[in-house]
DNA sequence: CTGAAAGCGCTTACAG
DNA sequence: CTGAAAGCGCTTACAG
């Protein structure tokens, strides 16, 4: 049906190794051939069987990007850029998504058609890193990883949550609960870890009752605030494990009745840009996804280059943005 | 470095094509050189080369998903179903995301990677599903569609459009405008016709100032939302050609201190998940954009199954679903 | 400058 | 039941 390589050869009337020197440009071809391959492989319509190509030269300028839910508005911001950083490198990036926050099925990523890896989601006891680094298989840590030794690009999120702290301090609050994210996930054990220090640097303690660990979804950030804001004393003030979580208790506010920032005060963490709408104005932590990804591709693309390199691990530095969704603790709410 | 299948029937004592044999479980291999195999397989950590496999068979497994523009929050709806289903039926999905609506280059779609193609992102006069089907290249429309013979999911815009028109004549608008998407894709064009066909049933008619045609994105929303209400007589309703645009102008009404919908009316369509929030509450065009991804997917199984059979469109009935951004229009307003 | 040969890692008739 | 051979569509030494 599609024409290969041959049937060009067999029109210009070559060899067909002849044609592949001819259609990539490598030197040594006489100008006379090359214009005739190239004829007769736009007559064909002929374009080049990645498969052939890949299985031939063992390289498949293709990187994949594991991720656990695509519907999670957060990574949009980390797929794009990586998916245009990669495209002009030459790499075709492929996402891979699966039920469990491990992802896919091991065999897809190490089947040979991949030449590196991008995780997105790994869970701190996640076995994959080693199984990877076991086979030689290239990879990169991008947001979350673990203590398996590879490249990573991070934010620091202790010193972000420590900035949520100290801002909940200053404010005033004294109830304080948190919705924090998973503790299997390095950012969710960071982040937690970096908030409760900060209180209690300031002399103030998280309360044991408004304190629960959820998924990073939408979802349950919804739930998680209904129960939490159903205790005969709530808290005045939330810290969130990541904006997707804040959104949910922020939209779950709203159908209850209660007033964001007066009657309690909520933050976030990553500022997705939902996070700045009009209509939602949280205040969180701003990291630079876009800085955040790119910095992964490029560890992972020189890591392709070579496999021998130092790994490097490079942390981002957040900074708090302050919108609608945070106050200073009120008269009434601290009866 | 990784052990291929030759290296398994070494170790195995017996030829490589049997260890194709035997770990594909193909009937006539005795159980006890199963046995061996697989033991030998595993001892190696042998994983089966994807693309030597692909060569071999000139089958894939693997479809690709076109798609303009990741970071719309439309377009995860329709991809994670669609990974399922084809994870389900044992293909795996690769994502193709471009510049341009046309998406990625000609020449990674057939390049003889993949099995089939999803297009989610077609422009009208796109000349892509023609090469396609000069290929041989079984692919499906997702949503939008072009006059080109092929299998399509769609939904029924032009009905859903009139659905809006309906409402807002049924509120008491007279002075109406609307965001349209793009003229050049067919949901932009269905929807505005259905629109329009409604409302000079209905004796309305759009004002030609209050009408403009944008991109389906957020920031052209916002942008065109204000413009539109910088006007002297500024519209009492607003239709948009989608939720997203929706979700600008919204927002941007927000920022302006125009209470939707005291002072306007704004109208969505397609009801992402967003649209339902507490804190959005935007009244839209209900489509099943899972059951559309999933009748999409099915259509390109067959069709790779069975090339020759006849193509089907298949049209979607939307609703509209009644939230918080519309209301009737108040005598100040139509002063 | 160009062709013949070998090989990438599989599968699939074809013999036996 | 199993092996030897051929082939999928390329690239890359190796000759000439």
């Amino acid at each position: 049906m599609t024409a290969t390589s041959k049937d060009v050869a067999r029109l210009a009337g070559v060899s067909q190794p002849t044609v592949s020197r001819a259609l990539r440009g490598s030197s040594g071809v006489s100008l006379e051939t090359k214009r005739r391959v190239e004829k007769a492989a736009r007559e064909l319509r002929y374009v080049l069987s990645e498969r052939g190509r890949a299985l031939s030269t063992r390289r498949n300028r293709r990187v994949g990007i594991v991720i656990s839910d695509l519907t999670n508005p957060f990574y949009p911001h980390l797929v794009a850029p990586l998916y245009d950083l990669f495209a002009r490198h030459g790499f075709q990036a492929v996402l891979f998504t699966g039920q469990d926050d491990d992802g896919p099925a091991f065999e897809e990523l190490v089947d040979g058609s991949l030449d590196g890896l991008v995780l997105a989601t790994c869970q701190i006891n996640s076995t994959l890193p080693d199984c990877l680094a076991g086979r030689g298989m290239p990879f990169v840590f991008l947001n979350r990883e673990t203590d398996a030794a590879a490249d990573s690009a991070t934010v620091d999120n202790t010193y972000g949550a420590e900035l949520v702290g100290d801002l909940l301090a200053e404010l005033g609050h004294r109830s304080i609960g948190a919705i924090f994210g998973p503790p299997a996930t390095s950012t969710g054990r960071d982040r937690e870890a970096g908030f409760r220090s900060s209180l209690a640097r300031c002399g103030l303690s998280l309360r044991d009752d408004c304190v629960t660990h959820v998924p990073y979804a939408f979802d349950r950030g919804c739930v998680a605030l209904e129960s939490l804001m159903g205790l005969s004393d709530p808290p005045t003030a939330l810290f969130c494990g990541n904006d997707v979580i804040a959104l949910g208790a922020l939209n779950k506010a709203a159908e209850l009745g209660i007033s964001v920032p007066g009657d309690l005060t909520i933050v976030g963490f990553d500022d997705i840009t939902l996070a700045a709408w009009q209509r939602i104005q949280l205040t969180t932590v701003h990291c630079d996804l876009e800085e955040l990804a790119l910095t992964a591709g490029e560890l992972l693309l020189k890591r392709i280059a070579d496999p021998g390199r130092p790994h490097v691990r490079k942390a981002q530095r957040p900074r708090l943005v302050l919108r609608q969704s945070h106050a200073s603790v009120t008269p009434s709410a601290t009866v």
